[in-house]
RNA sequence: GGGUGAUUAGCUCAGUGGUAGAGCGCUUCGUUCACAUCGAAGAUGUCGGGGGUUCAAAUCCCUCAUCACCCACCA
């Protein structure tokens, strides 16, 4: 065996070990009879490559996978990939735009063709990160959420698509999903409809503007502010009502001006014309002065000017009072240029507003009320336009230049100075709505779209996870969860894309709705009309949220989706609960009825060292491929497995990761050590017979690290069983078993050499197997390396053995043997005796029980703590250091080595701190409520550890004052 | 504006009522035949502040402070 394992050389050969053999099939080692167990991956895009955040997620799958089948269940890790329409279709779009294409150039098939070829080409890359990594998924299996669209070329087949289609069909009869115009979140880059769910609000610097709106007509009034005491602060006559806003542009499209009902200040104004102060000016729009509860009479001017059709909230006002909504830009935010002169639509919408003309939804969408000047600008562009014509016009507020309301990133035109007027621009950090993919501003927009009403089908994912059928971990998720479903809003499900799944809904020359599987069926029900289909494509979470049956085979009742649905665990980070977890429960009690999955284990975020999020921009990812290159992958899983305590963030380092490399190497160099031992398995060994001690001992606490890993994996406390094999394979296996070991196996008698041997083979198969689901590579090469073996580590049979194994003796016996030996080691370095130089010890006394035990371990003690022999002597001889043991004294005679001051100063040391804790003991044990209230086995601890203290105690005094008559 | 979580060793974090741990880092020593990707020994903590419940609090409750994240329509 070499002296480390090469990861980068065995990984791969291992990986296509397991594939040819057929280790992660669907069923593979599974016991006759087994129960089944099943997780569906979460489908990363097909455009994606691998990060953390997947190497995370997917590792503590694969653990769970791996334990399941070593214990002979039924195992099933179902495989896939999501189209993840809008980053399919950048990605694809800005391929095409380096070979000088456009997706616009083309038609629907010849852009789709493109994406097919993409994804041939290139969306199996994230299918052989996961290999990397270990992920022992039935890739025979492999899954795409497109599998089986029209136009899929050959070697996409499935039925993905006609789940989809079904289950539109479906809840479109049952009235779950419609079609409606609405003011949707609107992606001016991608130029489609997103949900809520994939707008980001993110604070921005920006401003807010102060501008008059003029009464119609010159009228005036008494406009009055008053403080909280009724006080009158200001008084004047104003000919205009103050408007705030953030969006100057959208003025143009104002149907009316809301003040709140019990706003005193606007109440003589109330139901009066103002004037929009933009546009031409023999063309000025009026609009009427309304009330709504809406504004907030302390924000602002407490006036609100209502533009319907981009601002979400004035679309709420607009509904209620019947005021019309004008849209203002096109799907790319560009102010409109189509339909009717400025002129023409102005003077109708005059109409309207002075109450002589009522306008259809349609009519009023089809009005272009932007000015001819600004037809066609961007609406940033527009926006400093509309300010500059109306500041130039003089109805801007103004206000003096030292007013605290502009802020230092107030814009201020003209001259500076405290007596100057300035138009009142406050600075204001605004929250805006971004598109999370293309990061530009969303438009709220009006427009047709399609919508699941989530209201009608969220009732039973509440009562799923509130009954327990289906369990979120850990707890606090669930309030999450709880919210917002409790709160949810329709779900925009139509996109403007062509990579999708396009909507099975067809339309006749009157715009009537058939919605079918197939054309045909859709033309059948029309009586045979000519129909052209709806161009929109579903949002990619809505066949996502299918994932569970949809890769089963549904709606075939398949052996499969018989046999392993509902699914046992789905491993998912918090970041998908609403886009994902959320729709697949909803979706599947929908359509089967049934919940999805029985456990949701959330996970947390990696972030790098510092916690921050890993963004390309900062430059801070941590590539995993490239961590499994320097580190291999078993490192990489351990480190994740290790840190993944439930409901924290974790920070990855490479620090770490290299910690768990060396754990991997402290394992290969153990079993280095058993080979060149001669211990070799023994076929039948059993472990509960073996005889020797120290033999015993290591059994049991193999037990125990059996039952601690098992338990702690049963609860999803992945960190915890990592955390005890790693402390048992160093810390009792490597630190203590291997040294006890070697001399057991250089000076024993044949008998013991043996059954030494065939322990420590047992021990080191032991490691082995428990190590596998965290550290599949290395375990499965040491493995094969040790011996020829009847199966793959991958489908060795996991122990059950528990506590009969542990010898309570056994144990009592080593903790006071490694106890003694740390002792000596200690004091060794405190009085600096050279590291190479043996020692005699001396027994001043010692119980029957500690004789037996230092005879049975006297050649491992006298190597470990480097001694030259032990003498019994009568008395401590003067100048030996004294050495406490549970039942004995030793000494150890190195007053010549040593400074008596120095182990004065050890001896103190030790008392004072033994001291302390014999106080905190006695002060609980005198303490009659203590003793009364506590459990039996709490108080018994106490006194059992106040009698030891003391005992040790009171032979360090005795050496202490010994020490004290020599100096 | 709501909600959730966090605050423990120099750093990163475990620890859901019994008197505080790990990894890394640090100090000293070490070429003992598995391993220097190692070994031995060691130092470092008013468990964020304050109050309460309890025989007993890092742990439960209240409060304050700071930080993080999520949700949200203040023009």
């Amino acid at each position: 065996m070499d002296k480390s394992f090469d990861a980068a050389a065995a990984e791969s050969r291992i990986s296509d070990a397991w594939e040819a053999n057929g280790c992660f099939k669907a069923g593979a080692n599974a016991k006759p009879g087994a129960a089944p167990y099943s997780i569906m991956i979460p489908p990363p895009n097909v455009t994606g490559v691998l990060h953390v955040g997947h190497a995370f997620n997917n590792t503590l799958q694969d653990v769970l996978i791996r334990w399941h089948r070593m214990r002979g269940f039924d195992t099933l890790w179902q495989p896939g990939t999501d189209h993840a329409g809008i980053a399919t279709q950048m990605v694809v779009e800005r391929e095409l735009a380096k070979q000088g294409k456009s997706r616009r150039d083309m038609t629907r098939a010849e852009f789709l063709n493109h994406v097919w070829a993409w994804k041939k080409q290139s969306g199996g890359t994230i299918v052989k990160q996961l290999k990397r990594l270990g992920a022992s998924c039935d890739w025979s299996r492999l899954a795409f959420t497109m599998s089986g669209a029209p136009g899929a070329p050959a070697g996409e087949e499935g039925n993905f698509h006609d789940a989809v289609i079904k289950v539109f069909v479906d809840m479109y009869d049952k009235g779950f999903i419609y079609r409606g115009k609405r003011l949707v979140n609107w992606d001016p880059h991608f130029e489609t409809a997103i949900s809520d769910l994939e707008v980001e609000n993110i604070e921005t610097a920006g401003h807010m503007w102060h501008f008059k709106y003029p009464l119609a007509g010159g009228q005036t009034y008494e406009y009055v502010e008053k403080d909280a005491d009724g006080n009158v602060t200001l008084s004047e006559t104003r000919d205009y009502i103050s408007i705030a806003t953030t969006r100057p542009e959208t003025m143009l499209g104002d149907g009316a001006v809301a003040v709140h009902p019990d706003d005193e200040r606007y109440k003589p104004i109330v139901g009066m014309l103002c004037e929009i102060p933009v546009g031409p000016k023999q063309h000025r729009r009026l609009i009427p002065i309304i009330t709504d509860d809406y504004p907030d009479p302390n924000f602002g001017s407490g006036a609100v000017k209502i533009t319907g059709a981009h601002d979400f909230n004035d679309y709420g006002v607009a509904k209620r009072a019947g005021i019309p909504c004008y849209r203002l830009m096109d799907t790319r935010a560009h102010l409109r240029t189509d339909g009717a002169p400025y002129a023409e639509a102005a003077r109708i919408a005059q109409e309207v507003a002075n109450g002589a003309r009522v306008l259809t939804e349609a009519e009023a969408d089809a009005l272009n009320l932007v000015p001819d000047h600004l037809r066609g600008l961007d609406r940033y562009a527009a926006r400093q336009r509309v300010v500059d014509d109306i500041t130039a016009e003089g109805l801007a507020v103004m206000t003096r230049a030292d007013d605290p309301r502009l802020g230092k990133d107030a814009l201020k035109p003209g001259a500076e100075g405290a007596e100057t007027p300035v138009p009142l621009v406050e600075a204001k950090l605004i929250t805006q709505p971004h598109g999370d993919r293309s990061k530009v501003v969303i438009e709220p927009m009006l427009t047709d779209q399609w919508f699941v009403d989530t209201a009608r089908i969220v009732g039973p994912a509440l009562e799923a996870v509130r009954s327990g059928r289906t369990r979120i971990m850990p707890e606090q998720h669930r309030k999450v969860y709880f919210h917002w479903l409790e709160n949810i809003e329709p779900w925009t499900i139509s996109r403007q894309l062509w990579w999708g799944h396009q909507i099975p809904v067809w339309y006749d020359a009157d715009g009537a709705m058939y919605c079918a599987p197939t054309e045909a069926e859709a033309i059948a029900q029309s009586g045979g009309k000519p129909l052209t289909r709806d161009p929109d494509v579903l949002d990619t979470w809505f066949s996502s949220g299918l994932w569970p049956i949809g890769t089963l085979g549904w709606p075939e009742q398949t052996p499969e989706l018989e046999r392993y649905f509902p699914t046992s665990t789905l491993v998912s980070g918090f970041d998908i609960i609403f886009f994902w977890v959320a729709r697949m429960m909803m979706m599947q009690l929908a359509v089967v009825g049934d919940v999805p999955f029985r456990d949701v284990y959330v996970h947390a975020l990696v972030r790098d060292e510092k916690g921050r999020k890993m963004s390309k921009s900062i430059g801070n990812v941590l590539d995993p491929l490239e961590l499994i290159d320097e580190f291999g992958a078993d490192a990489l899983r351990f480190t994740l497995t290790s840190m993944a305590a439930m409901g924290r963030d974790l920070k990855l380092s490479k620090e770490r990761i290299a910690g768990y490399r060396n754990f991997g190497t402290k394992l290969w160099n153990a079993a280095r050590f058993a080979e060149m031992n001669g211990c070799k398995p023994v076929a039948g060994f059993d472990p509960s017979a073996v005889t020797q001690t120290v033999n015993k001992w290591i059994v049991g606490e193999t037990a125990r690290v059996r039952i601690a890993h098992d338990e702690a994996l049963s609860g999803y406390r992945f960190n915890d069983a990592a955390g005890a094999l790693y402390a048992f394979v160093w810390g009792r296996v490597c630190d203590w078993y291997v040294e006890f070991a070697k001399p057991l196996l250089a000076e024993g008698d044949a008998g013991v050499v043996a059954e030494t041997r065939a322990t420590m083979a047992w021990v080191i198969d032991q490691c082995l197997i428990l190590l596998h689901p965290t550290m599949p590579f290395i375990t499965e090469e040491l493995w094969g390396a040790i011996a020829p073996r009847d199966t793959m580590l991958v489908h060795a049979e996991w122990p059950s053995y528990g506590t009969d194994l542990i010898d309570a003796e056994a144990d009592r016996e080593m903790g006071w043997v490694i106890g003694l030996i740390e002792e000596i080691r200690s004091i060794r370095a405190q009085m600096h005796v050279p590291a190479g130089l043996k020692v005699q010890l001396l027994q001043v006394e010692i119980d029957a029980r500690g004789q037996a035990a230092f005879a049975r371990n006297a050649a491992m003690i006298e190597r470990l703590a480097r001694l030259s022999s032990v003498t019994p002597v009568a008395a401590m001889p003067k100048g030996a250091v004294t050495v406490a043991a549970e039942g004995a004294v030793f000494g150890l005679p190195i007053a010549d080595l040593i400074d008596v001051a120095e182990e004065k100063a050890r001896l103190e040391k030790t008392l004072e701190k033994l001291g302390r804790e014999i106080a905190g003991l006695k002060g609980r044990l005198d303490n009659p409520k203590f003793v009364e209230s506590a459990p039996e086995d709490i108080v018994d601890e106490a006194r059992e550890n106040l009698a030891a203290r003391a005992a040790e105690a009171e032979k360090l005094a005795a050496a202490l004052a010994r020490l004290a008559s020599i100096g």
